[in-house]
DNA sequence: CTATATACGACTAAAAATCTCGTATATAAC
DNA sequence: GTTATATACGAGATTTTTAGTCGTATATAG
């Protein structure tokens, strides 16, 4: 079916949200503000944090807020952190699959995985937001 | 986890194939050649029949042809009939999702999955063979 | 007529995504 | 130092999607 998880869909709005704000918000106000199952963002933002893209503050008053500017924040990592794994084709992880010994398209199909990939390790958050877009092809 | 389904993967493993050795074969010899349960790569088959990328031939000696040249065989309408929908994130279909009201990504979303359904329309089967990529972006 | 092939819908099984629960830890406010 | 509010994190349940199976019908070469 080819679509991103609701865990990026739910990030991403989230991202979105303290980019416009510049604010630092809790995952109780997020959840309920975009009407997200509060311990499923809970663990999305936790995600962010670990990997250095939000900043948490614990205790009463805290929550998120974002740790480096959006120019700076690359849709990609975000990708790579929320999706585990991008891989495009099932092969690309789990190299033994029943067609192995006769495949004949895993290169053709890392091929597109990179030039996709490569893609969104162009776009910055701020990019996103823009909806501005590099180049993709061209390998 | 962005990655296409196992029906596109058997279809694009058969249809290289085809390429190669510009040859008939039955369902069964290819599932048995690849190791592809017989009864999911008919079904697969029979779609790209009903599409016009195969042509089919009943009975004994039967089996499947291509019905036009690798060049003339798109990549984006492959992933269209086989990856039902292609879609990217999952707003773009079902329009009435829980944050629909106060969402602030769907516009981005859907420029991003142009740019890639885009990309994947540019190239043709050959091309995948080729592991060419023209370039497009700069939308 | 028979063997071999495609056509196609319904069904089951397996895998993955989504959501929930329980418990631990940190800290601001009092 | 107690309490209320917040993050941290792993385990488990549920739902959805994908992958695979089964049964039956139809076409056709020999």
């Amino acid at each position: 079916m080819i679509k991103v998880s609701k865990e990026t869909e739910y990030a991403l709005i989230c991202l979105v949200k303290f980019v416009q704000d510049n604010n630092k918000y809790s995952a109780r106000e997020l959840a309920e503000y975009f009407n997200i199952p509060f311990e499923l963002l809970a663990k999305i933002l936790q995600k962010l944090s670990q990997n250095g893209i939000l900043r948490s503050i614990h205790g009463p008053q805290g929550g998120y807020m974002f740790e480096k500017p959006a120019h700076s924040i690359n849709l990609g990592r975000l990708l790579q952190i929320l999706e585990n794994p991008v891989e495009t084709v099932s092969c690309l992880t789990h190299r033994n699959c029943r067609q192995s010994k006769k495949c004949n398209i895993r290169q053709n199909m890392e091929h597109i995985h990179h030039v996709v990939n490569d893609y969104f390790f162009s776009l910055t958050l701020e990019d996103f937001i823009a909806r501005k877009s590099a180049a993709i092809g061209d390998r």
